[in-house]
Order: structure tokens, then sequence, then C-alpha cells
DNA sequence: ATATAGTTGACTGATTTACTGGGTTAAGGA
DNA sequence: TCCTTAACCCAGTAAATCAGTCAACTATAT
């Protein structure tokens, strides 16, 4: 378990489509310019959410991301570990034979440490996340931060 | 807070100078022989921990690190702290204008998160660490498995 | 048909990791 | 005083990862 500002794109993306993918799908472009992501990132990052069958795909107009279950069933963890390829914190896999064949003093007490910490990001939902003041503050400052570039930006290419 | 490998070689070490410096000072050399850390990669990672007090220095002869405050007040959250190097995960350092000069998603969700996983790797010190058996068990192996390497390499030394 | 939107892969520069090798400085012992 | 020990410090480097760009592709709704 590393903890990473791939990581965190990974995870403000997902509570960026928790907020507004209810109904209709989002477009990873809308995402980029809500967050500040570069979009290319971001195809990268949803590719392996994808994958990890966090979010599920509607192609073609109209279409975008949305959340492939319930808020309150998608954790923290699970978003990290689909965007952070797992090379194992311990280089051995869970073999036991990081040193010499053997298990070394890291072996056992990272691995525990990494645990506890996938434990608790486990226990934290997109619905916790959700469900706090200044995350819901912050979400609908950036719906009208943005919304008029998001609009502009159709029309522009509407009129091209 | 990041979590990577770096700190996590940085708490082996830590763990390492725990079980052997309680009489004697340690060397680098000791530490990665029993750790198969290369000892200029040491050298860089106790020059930070020196620095952030967390280890006291004998020069000389007979000399080594010695930890700087019994285990039971050294937590695995400094280590981890001292040894990476903090570019705060957010950007903005806590100035709240990651996003156009205002608070991004991110911001509070990451510094929540961040907040918390401190708290609790601060909870851990390496007195708890020592008290693990597995732990004890593998740091005895290391002791029997190196003892003659470390013994050998001092002889070798002597007889040039 | 055409525009939308995701899919894939190759490729890039910047940074970090982990390590090598060189020399310098402090301290202890013969 | 000289030698050894061991920390200190610096410059460099191969590999990996991060963050992002670009281009060609496929699926789908209108």
């Amino acid at each position: 378990m590393r903890l990473t500002t791939k990581g965190r794109y990974a995870v403000t993306a997902m509570l960026d489509l928790a907020f507004h993918s209810e109904r209709t799908p989002v477009t990873l472009m809308d995402i980029a310019t809500r967050q500040t992501i570069s979009l290319s990132y971001l195809e990268q990052l949803f590719s392996r959410l994808r994958r990890a069958e966090m979010v599920v795909v509607v192609r073609g107009p109209g279409g975008g991301y949305q959340l492939s279950r319930p808020v309150a069933e998608i954790n923290i963890s699970d978003i990290i570990k689909a965007v952070d390829e797992q090379i194992d914190s311990t280089q051995c896999g869970g073999e036991t034979n990081c040193q010499n064949q053997k298990a070394c003093l890291t072996h056992d007490l990272w691995m525990g440490l990494s645990n506890q910490i996938h434990h608790y990001l486990a226990s934290i939902s997109l619905a916790d996340l959700l469900e706090r003041k200044p995350i819901q503050e912050v979400a609908s400052r950036q719906e009208q931060d943005v919304e008029h570039l998001i609009e502009l930006r159709r029309e522009v290419i509407v009129r091209l």
C-alpha cells in the first residue's frame, strides 16, 4: 500500500464522479475541467479503475463514466490499489524470501503496518467523504466556477 | 505523509538500531550487512535522521549511531517524515489555494486522510514493534546469519 | 454519416530511488 | 604523531515512477 499523489488524483476523480454521475454519465473532460487534472492522465487512471470494476463506461455521445456500485460500497483503499501498481512494498510479494530466501525484518513489520493502513482506508467509503461539509462546499463552488467553462466549451465546439 | 519504500528502509534501519545499539553504538556497515541495504544509501538516510534528532552519533573507532531517546518515544511517523522530504501532498502547503487561489476538493479530503494516517503511525512506537514476536524471531535469525559475516569482515580488514 | 467519447499505445521530461565512488573530518589507540 | 575507524559530504548515475502529450483507434447515439 503506497500513498502518493497518483492515488490522490484517483480519489479526487472518483469523488467528483460520485458528486456528478448520479443521473447521467460524466465525461473525463468534465472532471479534467473541474479538478484541473490533465485529460490524458485521467484516461490512464480510469483505464485502471475500469479494469478494477470501480466504474462503468457509456461510450458515444452523452456517454462517460459512472460508479459501478453505490457510493457506500466503494472505499478509498480500493481506489488507491486500483491505480497504484501494487509492486508490493516488500519485494517478495508475500513470498517471505526477501533476504537470502528468508523473511527480512521489514517483511513482517511493513506487512503489518501496511495491512493496518489498508484496513483503515478500507473503512472509509466515498459515501463517508460525501457527507463531509467542507467537501460539499468545495464541490458546489467548483461547479459554479467551472460550469460556464464547460458550457462555453460545448458552445464553441458546436459552432466549429 | 507519503508512504514509500524509502520510509520503509528508514524504519527498518531504526528498528535494527533499536535492537543492537542499547549498549554500544552500531555502525552503518553493520546495519547494511544485516538488513542488506547499501551503506551509502544508509548514510543519506541517517544524515536526515540525525538532523531530525532521531539518532545521536559517535565518531571514530568504536563509534556509530544510537537512538537519541528511549524506544517508546520514537514513533514511526517521525521516522518517515524525517527521510521523506515533505513536498507536501497538496501542492499548496496548507495555503488552501491549490486551484485558482481556492481550495481544491483534494485539499480537505487528502489533508484529513493523511492527518489520520499520520496520527495512526504516530501512535506506533519502536517499542511497540520490538515487542512483536515475529520481529524478534527475524532479528535473532539475522544476527546469527550475519554475525559471522560481520566477524569475517573485521578479521579480513585486520589482516590487510 | 458524423460527432462524441472512451481505448490503447508509444513516447516524453521531470523527479525520485537506490546506489557507487570519491574525498574529508573527528576521535581513539599504538 | 601517525594510523585506523567511522561518520560526513558531494557528485554522479541507472532505473523507476510520475505526470503528461500525442496520435490512431473503436463503439455508439443522432
